[in-house]
DNA sequence: TATTGACTATTTAATTAAAATAGTCAAATA
DNA sequence: TATTTGACTATTTTAATTAAATAGTCAATA
């Protein structure tokens, strides 16, 4: 029976994390992830069925994380737009750190492509709980005015995900990196005040 | 001399329009387009030096077409704010409409591309005018409160951009293209309505 | 249960030849 | 002189073939 040691699945999702970040997952083999734990490829293949269980796996815990940390942010006892604004000025930085995930599409081989996209869609459906648990506290309290918090936070889940987007095709492009993301920085800041305040002065509402 | 007739640049810029829009472009040889009209490729070559010529004719003629019609709606004596609004709600209708802006980066060979991203840099730069202006307006009467004009029509098109981009994204995986077109709309609606008026109710100011 | 070496099956990369297509040009035409 | 053409060459794509790399299996073993 395959019981697996839970700590050494996480051994092999290290090492596979550090390389795939470093030179994609497409450029890593699993002979190259058993040689660094000095293992053979026969006992990897006894943890993970398949490479794309692995990638599967760092993946999924690097989207936990991720999650994870928003959650921690959003759990103090704040007004919901608070809240908002610090999911907005915070996601980005957590975000970048978690090399993998912006990989995503990118570097990656045919074959494992309909399963990058089905983790993404799962991506997606936190980020929305986690936005829509927000606004329908503002909702509730009376602090936002919205009509379908529902909609509201699928709104601003695909704002957040275009700029990203926008963001990773502007930085390949880009003579540098740092610039793009100074650029996109500004954009989720302006965003946090925008959606809150919006643009028009109080006399003319 | 080369004088060209612009009527029969026009005439074949048409036909390429056509089937760039039908087959993209990559699919389309420049026998296909003379053959439309009845001439020899050698005299097409008379008219445009290159493929890329014809291209780059056909999506320079579809971005003016776009901010030609933005700048209409945008000329009349309105609010800024409802300037804005409009062009939020309208631009991506017309933008739609025009087929081959949308197989940008998609669909081209790989010598095309740069000449694709110049032209597309351009066309962000035309929107980012058309936005800039809006807002200046609206900062110099004293209906919009914000600190950077430019600032704030960057950001504002990196919304757009980035909606967008998404959309085009979530069209190909969806099933439905009709589905995922109705779902951006109502984003851009959302995006009006909260950009100029934010979300926190008045009381909590 | 966990691991391995030796194996097979698939996938990717490199090579080449054939076909399709872009692009040129001297001569013809209107 | 401005425009068009057929016949040409140059370049790029595609297809087919093989060699190499890598994924994945399994009986034997500690």
């Amino acid at each position: 029976m395959n019981v697996h040691s839970a700590e050494k699945r996480s051994q092999i999702l290290d090492a596979a994390q550090k390389r795939f970040a470093h030179f994609g997952p497409s450029k890593v083999t699993m002979d190259d992830i058993a040689g660094d734990l000095g293992i053979s490829k026969a006992a990897l293949y006894y943890y993970f069925p398949a490479k794309e269980d692995v990638y599967r796996g760092v993946i999924a815990r690097e989207q936990k994380e991720f999650i994870d940390r928003m959650q921690a942010i959003l759990a103090k006892d704040l007004l919901a737009g608070k809240k908002l604004q610090d999911y907005l000025l915070y996601q980005l930085e957590h975000f970048n750190a978690l090399v993998n995930l912006k990989l995503l599409g990118k570097e990656a081989t045919q074959s494992v492509k309909p399963v990058l996209g089905e983790l993404f869609r799962q991506f997606g459906e936190s980020e929305l709980k986690l936005i829509s648990s927000i606004i329908k506290q503002g909702k509730e309290s009376g602090e936002l005015a919205v009509e379908s918090a529902e909609k509201t936070a699928e709104f601003i889940v695909h704002c957040i995900q275009g700029l990203r987007l926008r963001f990773a095709k502007a930085a390949r492009d880009a003579a540098s990196e740092t610039a793009a993301y100074r650029a996109i920085a500004s954009d989720f800041k302006l965003l946090a005040q925008t959606l809150l305040y919006g643009l028009v002065t109080k006399d003319n509402h």
